[in-house]
This record gives structure tokens, C-alpha cells and sequence, in this order.
RNA sequence: GCUACUGUGGCUCAGUUGGUAGAGCAGCUGAUUCGUAAUCAGCAGGUCGGCGGUUCAAGUCCGCCCAGUAGCUCCA
């Protein structure tokens, strides 16, 4: 047989071999790293036989399939570990994520993270047992008979689900027997530096209704020194998390008082979102949108042409009194709700009198106050909250134009995440309803097919890198979302591009077209920045609270040396600030190391010092946070220089 | 909402097998007028998240509740 390696060299053998022997004819090193086998594109054990002519490449830590192989074993070392010890656990899954893995476990009487200690002793000995890991192909009765007599409940309904034919595997090492479609590592020693990071509640098959596990996360490594580190890195990233740094540097706040999901955004918090706002309305303004101003709420009745009062009801906040149906309960009493969208408002404007062709495409916009009920353990920071303002914006414009206006849209955003320094820390999603019948959805086959098929086309025409995402799409139609990552590691959207089929009919928007026949235009609602709130968490956890000039709160702060210099330190601040310079002085009678160590833990970005000498000699002395001491420059020369700076947007880390 | 963990002055933390609270920073007052990340001294500040219970005695033990954090579900 032939076998066809990675660099194209073609090898051939006499006979049926092991994985693992041709990757030791490879060469010695890479047998001893060899972690699995990607044979015709598919991973596979070592220890599976290779007979016939295919290509062949050998997977080690370096690779993310040879991660996951690691990692996988590694999860199944834990769950055999969680077995012997608490023999009557019930196994559910266990997969590798990014940066790791978990098993889902059904315990019997809760374990808190203190029994870690002891899992990971019993994982340890599992490991210094070098049990050999065998694959046991099985019929899927076999595979029943088995595992009723481990009583492995959430395996059965599992195994019940494959389809017949489907070929089913079992894994055991030492007396552990696991349903598994692999691979795995040949034995349970190769599995090095492991770590278990994390307990957490997880529903069974990801359904709130079903039973809540016990999840165990961990990690592993080939490397001490990597899992050190990858450890350590974690812990520092905590140490950016803009639930604490947002609060410690005065940008936000909560109360108790004051309710759930409702942060209260401080002077600095306030600064920033300003700078933003205005940034961003001017920029939309630029770019053809019109500013609207609309009601915080309406009568259920708009909700109820919107679709959201049937499919979103249970998450908005109502004033007034409503039976399981969503009718007012008094008869005379109008059933309020505040919104959660802005869409059927700008709606309103648009039928606000005849519309031509020529009025297409239209383009509203505003920065949005949003009410969502979330329940409450989905609260985060500044990241999930109840009331948020949203970049919100909505074009209505007819099919042919879609298009173009979509992309000038991912193009706005662009320009937005480039002065913001985010560009390059988003992914894209396409979220679509795919294969979903889930009736949290509009009932429209066709519709959907045609849309998601035109915004895939989009998103290819631009040569996007995105994922695709079942069953995420909005209820009205396919989304483009930006996605980021906060400290924790957990994605949430930044920014949402969206296409809505339903809109124009459900809201009766026409137009008159060319021919003078009226018609039904497309919506595209989006975001230009996203969620004011959300977008502020990212930029704090991304520059640890040392915004970038143009955007920080306070741009330069002056500092007296001693009582004879205040007055100079007033005069500047008052010729920085007519230049629209966010200055401030500190005149107060302490040390400069003092004042100095202050604005540096309140990362501002620039400092200038005024003492006799500068008083004297007409010059600042400028200290900058990341840079320090700069030396003695004319005002003028410091001006133009941060002048350039906030001109440019830059974005130092 | 579910699971786990956490909850001591504004912040960071002590508080020994239960014997009714301490430090540093911040704050206030005074002195000091100082050259690139903390000047000195004094003062004040807490019904130990809340409510019950056990006990002669609870910050420490038990129960319930509330809030916060992470994960799940959900999501901008």
C-alpha cells in the first residue's frame, strides 16, 4: 500500500501496519510525540491498523486535533477517576472544548470543589497505571446490554438515538468502559499535566427542562510549563475583568436599591459613552443615516403586529395587568410595554406618509434605550444587563439594494471596531434558523431559505471568515453577528447585522415603485457599535482601563509641584481645555511622587508638571502613563503632539 | 430560573478548638511646600449581608432568605 505523507513524500509498506508504526518509520521523534493519526482527513487511534493506500499525517500537541485526542483522554481519565471513587455517579458527556475539557456527571449527593483534591489523586494513579486504551467496535445491542449493566442512564438514551447502522464504539481502559466515538490516546500514561479548573451546574443535552448535572471543567497539557502558564494567564486575565476595574476605577456602579441588571454609569463611565455616542451618530450621519427619537414604549398593540408580544413577551417588562394570553386583564386599563426593540417604532416613520423608490434606501438610526427582562442569574457587569442603549438602526430599502446596504453597514462597523482597537479581536458568526423548527421562529420555510441563501452570499462575496450557527438566528430572519470574548473566555455579540423577510408585510411598509405599482421593501436592522454598555465592558477588560487618548475620560491631568506653581497649573488646564482637551489640575499640597502614583493607578493618560523651573522657563514636564518621564516641552509642542494622537484615534495597548 | 462558591468598616484582608471585633490603604484634622508610583502625626469609622435557631456565650455551629461571582439556559 502507498501511503501519502503531509509533505506529499509517498511511502510504501508490504503489509497492514499500525498508525503508530508508520509514524515511527517517519522518524523516531515524532513516533515519541505522536499523540494520533489523521488518515484520509479523518483522526483516528495509533493503534488503528492501516491497510490500504491513503494519506497520512501524524497529530501531536501542536496540532488542535491532536489537543482534543489529548484532552478527550483526559476527560475520560476523570471520569473513571469520579467512578471509583463515587461508584454510583451516572456518566453523560464529556468533550474537549477550547483550552480544555469536562464530563458532565450525575452525582448522587452533591461534591464541591474541595473533592478535587482527591479526583485528581485517583486521575493520577489512573495515569501511573499506564492502562492500555482499547476500542471495542459493538452493535448497538451490544452497546444497550453493556451499558444497562453499568446502568448508565444518559448513555442509553444516547445510544438509543443513533441511527441504525451507525457504527458504535466503546472505549476501556483498565475496568472503565466508556461509550465513545474516540479517538484516544494507546494508553492512559501518555496523558501528562492535567488540572482540574472548575464545578458548575450544566442541564442535560443543554435543556433547561431536563435534569441539571454536576460539570467538572479541567485542562491538560503535554508540557508543565505550558499548563503553568496557560493557568497563570487565566488568573492574570481575571485581573482585567471589567466587573471589578470597571467599578474599582469609579466607571460603574450597582445598588441593591436599585434592582438587578441596572448599572449605574458613574462621571467617567458617562464621559466615555459620550465621546462614543456622539462619535458614533456623527460618523452614521456621515454615511446617510437619519437620527430619529422614539417613545421607551408603546401599547402591546404595536407588539403585536412586531410579532414580539407572541414570540418575546415573556422577556419584556409590561405595565400593566395581563393573563398567560397577553390580554389585559381590565378591561379599560391600556396593557403598556417598555420596549425591547427599537425596529416597529422607526417602522412608524417610514409610514409616515407615501413612499417612492426614490426614498430607498432609508436609513434611520438612533442610540436606543432597551428594556429586557433577563432572568436573574444571566446578569453580567456591564455585559448582560436590563436596560442597555443599543446603536440601533434600521434600513428599509427594496431587495435589490440589500446587498450594498448590508455591506455599507459591515463597512460602518468596521470603521467604528478600527478607532475603537477592536478590529482584530472579533470573529463572525452567520447565525441562521438552519435546520431549527423551533416555533420561537416566524412560520416561512421559503422565506427563510432565500434569505439565508442571500446573506450567505453576501458573506462569501466579501470573503468573511465566519462559522456558521444553527438555530441563532433572530425570529424574523438569518443574522450576521460580530462576536468578542470577555476575560473569561466566554464569546458574546458585539454587533449584529441582521435581514428580516417579515417586517415589510407584517408592518404593511409599501412603496411605489418605477412602474407605479406598490411594493414591499426588505429591512435590514443593525447595529453600528453594538450595546454602549457591552462595547464599554470589552474596551475595559481589552486596555485594562487605560483607554486609548482619544476616548479617555481624562485626557491630561496638570500637577502642581508646591503652592507657587498652582496657579500655573490652573492657567494651563483652563488653555488645554479651550482646545477641547479633557484636562484637569491637582493642586492639592502632597508630594508629586504622590499626585504621580495617583494618576497612574487612575491610568491617565497624560501628566504634565509644572514647578518653578517650568513656571520660569515657560514649558511643561511631561510624564505619559506607559511611557513615563518624557522631559521638559514647550505647551505648544505637547498640544500638538496629543493633538495628532486624538486626531489619529490611536489605540497604544 | 438552575448548580456551585462567596458575603467582616469605602477598598484589601486578619480574627486560633464558639469567650461578644483588628490592620493597612482611603477619609477627616494638623504639620510639612516637597522633582516623576505612597511625608509625618492624630482622629473618626463596623448592629461581622438579613432573619431565626442551638448555647451561659455566635463573626465563628445549624436552618431559611438576600446579594455577588462563575458555569448552564438565554442573549445586544
Amino acid at each position: 500500500m502507498k501511503v501519502t505523507l503531509k509533505d506529499g513524500a509517498v511511502k510504501e509498506f508490504d503489509s497492514a501496519l499500525k498508525a503508530s508504526e508508520i509514524a515511527l518509520s517517519i522518524s523516531e521523534g515524532l513516533a515519541r510525540v505522536a499523540l494520533a493519526a489523521k488518515v484520509d482527513g479523518k483522526v483516528v487511534d495509533l493503534n488503528t491498523v492501516i491497510d490500504s493506500d491513503c494519506t497520512f499525517e501524524v497529530l501531536t500537541f501542536k496540532d488542535r486535533e491532536g489537543q482534543d485526542v489529548y484532552r478527550h483522554t483526559a476527560a475520560h481519565i476523570l471520569a473513571q477517576a469520579v467512578k471509583n471513587i463515587f461508584p454510583t455517579v451516572q456518566l453523560a458527556i464529556g468533550p474537549t472544548i477550547k483550552n480544555g475539557f469536562y464530563y458532565d456527571f450525575d452525582f448522587s449527593s452533591p461534591i464541591t470543589q474541595d473533592d478535587f483534591e482527591l479526583i485528581e489523586k485517583e486521575m493520577q494513579s489512573i495515569i501511573k497505571a499506564d492502562f492500555p486504551i482499547v476500542r471495542i467496535p459493538v452493535t448497538k445491542k451490544q452497546a444497550i446490554t453493556q451499558m444497562k449493566g453499568f446502568n448508565e442512564n444518559y448513555k442509553l438514551e444516547l445510544i438509543e438515538e443513533l441511527p441504525k447502522g451507525e457504527e458504535i464504539t466503546l472505549y476501556k481502559q483498565g475496568n472503565f468502559v466508556d461509550l465513545c466515538r474516540g479517538p484516544h490516546l494507546v494508553s492512559t500514561g501518555k496523558v501528562k499535566f492535567f488540572k482540574l479548573t472548575q464545578l458548575a451546574g450544566a442541564y442535560w443535552r443543554g435543556n433547561e427542562h431536563n435534569k441539571m448535572l454536576t460539570r467538572i471543567y479541567g485542562t491538560a497539557f503535554d508540557k508543565k510549563a505550558d499548563l503553568t502558564e496557560y493557568l497563570e494567564k487565566a488568573e492574570e486575565a481575571k485581573k482585567r475583568d471589567h466587573n471589578k476595574l470597571g467599578r474599582d476605577l469609579g466607571i460603574f456602579m450597582t445598588s441593591d436599591i436599585v434592582g438587578q441588571g441596572l448599572p449605574i454609569l458613574m462621571p467617567k463611565g458617562a464621559k466615555i459613552l459620550q465621546i462614543l455616542q456622539r462619535f458614533v451618530e456623527d460618523e452614521e450621519a456621515k454615511r446617510g443615516f437619519m437620527i430619529t427619537r422614539t417613545p421607551n414604549m408603546a401599547k402591546s398593540d404595536l407588539y403585536k403586529v412586531s410579532g414580539h408580544w407572541s414570540h418575546y413577551r415573556d422577556k419584556m417588562f409590561i405595565l400593566g395587568e395581563i393573563d398567560e394570553n397577553g390580554e389585559g386583564v381590565n378591561k379599560d386599563e391600556e396593557i403598556m410595554a417598555l420596549r425591547p426593540m427599537t425596529c416597529p417604532f422607526q417602522y412608524q416613520i417610514f409610514k409616515n406618509g407615501l413612499k417612492s423608490y426614490r426614498d430607498l434606501p432609508c436609513r434611520y438610526s438612533e442610540t436606543a434605550y432597551e428594556y429586557r427582562k433577563e432572568a436573574s442569574g444571566e446578569m453580567h457587569g456591564l455585559i448582560r444587563v436590563r436596560q442597555f442603549t443599543l446603536s440601533d438602526g434600521h434600513i428599509i430599502c427594496t431587495k435589490e439594494q440589500v446587498e450594498e446596504e448590508f455591506k455599507n453597514c459591515l463597512d460602518l462597523s468596521y470603521y467604528l471596531l478600527d478607532c475603537l482597537g477592536l478590529r482584530g479581536d472579533v470573529t463572525f458568526r452567520f447565525s441562521k434558523r438552519g435546520a431549527s423548527k423551533s416555533d420561537k421562529y416566524i412560520d416561512n420555510d421559503e422565506a427563510w431559505k432565500s434569505t439565508e441563501a442571500l446573506m450567505k452570499k453576501i458573506l462569501d462575496d466579501l470573503k468573511l471568515d465566519y462559522v456558521e450557527a444553527d438555530d441563532e438566528a433572530a425570529f424574523y430572519g438569518p443574522k450576521l453577528d460580530i462576536q468578542t470574548t470577555n476575560v473569561y473566555g466566554k464569546e458574546d455579540t458585539l454587533i449584529t447585522i441582521q435581514i428580516d423577510f417579515a417586517a415589510g408585510e407584517s408592518f404593511d411598509m409599501q412603496y411605489v415603485d418605477e412602474d407605479g405599482v406598490k411594493k414591499t421593501p426588505f429591512v435590514i436592522h443593525r447595529s453600528s457599535i453594538g450595546c454602549y454598555e457591552r462595547t464599554l465592558a470589552i474596551l475595559i477588560e481589552k486596555y485594562a482601563g487605560a483607554f486609548p487618548l482619544w476616548f479617555s475620560p481624562t485626557q491630561v491631568r496638570v500637577l502642581s509641584l508646591t503652592d507657587r506653581t498652582a496657579e500655573k497649573a490652573n492657567e494651563t488646564v483652563i488653555e488645554l481645555q479651550k482646545l477641547g482637551i479633557r484636562a484637569e489640575v491637582d493642586n492639592r499640597n502632597e508630594k508629586i511622587g504622590y499626585k504621580i502614583r495617583e494618576a497612574q493607578i487612575e491610568k491617565i493618560p497624560y501628566m504634565l508638571i509644572i514647578g518653578d523651573k517650568e513656571a520660569e522657563s515657560g514649558v511643561v514636564s511631561v510624564r505619559a502613563r506607559f511611557e513615563g518621564d518624557l522631559g521638559q516641552m514647550p505647551l505648544d509642542a505637547f498640544i500638538a503632539k496629543i493633538k495628532e494622537e486624538i486626531d489619529n484615534k490611536v489605540c497604544k495597548l
